[in-house]
DNA sequence: GCCAACGTTGGC
DNA sequence: GCCAACGTTGGC
């Protein structure tokens, strides 16, 4: 039976999808914290500014890479503000479309990265008896930030580190 | 690089 | 409101 999104609501553990290539989990520890700009889906927006509160957990996900799975975790220090992005002329997320006066996109703050010692690859999640069951293992499920559940971030957490 | 799956856009 | 065309995501 294919789960959507809102059987995972409420909740306060998520997922949330990067390219390395772009900002990996290396350059938020680097960095300590990091607005995570450039969503422009309406869904995942709704939950980053409806949703996601101060203290929620994330799995953080390397996505478009040889070996794509959740690498550690962060947890959000910041809740979500207008993504200043959208009316930067010179970003890549730049949206004519969003005014500053009613912003359309948003974006939470992440820190405290933690890396895992082992990455728990998309294709262990897979193999998972229940594992399976997450939104990130469904077929054609594209969403850059979901929701989890608890029971199943604490799984990815001690298999990964 | 391929392409399936999905989201968005725009004509009607 | 329908739906075809197009663009994007992201695994493989």
């Amino acid at each position: 039976m294919p789960k959507s999104v809102k059987d995972y609501l409420p909740t306060e553990f998520w997922l949330m999808k990067s390219e390395p290539d772009a900002f990996s989990i290396d350059d938020l520890i680097r960095m300590k914290s990091e607005h995570w700009d450039g969503v422009r889906n309406y869904q995942a927006r709704n939950l980053m500014r409806d949703q996601m509160k101060v203290g929620h957990r994330v799995l953080f996900y390397h996505s478009s890479t040889a070996v794509p799975g959740v690498v550690g975790t962060a947890t959000v220090v910041k809740e979500a503000i207008p993504d200043h992005t959208a009316w930067d002329r010179k970003s890549k997320y730049f949206d004519a479309k969003s005014d500053p006066e009613n912003p359309t996109w948003w974006m939470v703050t992440l820190g405290k990265a933690k890396k895992f010692k082992n990455i728990v690859t998309l294709a262990d999640i897979k193999e998972h008896p229940r594992l399976r069951e997450m939104l990130v293992a469904q077929k054609g499920q594209r969403l850059s930030i979901q929701p989890v559940l608890a029971d199943d971030f604490s799984e990815i957490v001690s298999l990964g580190r």
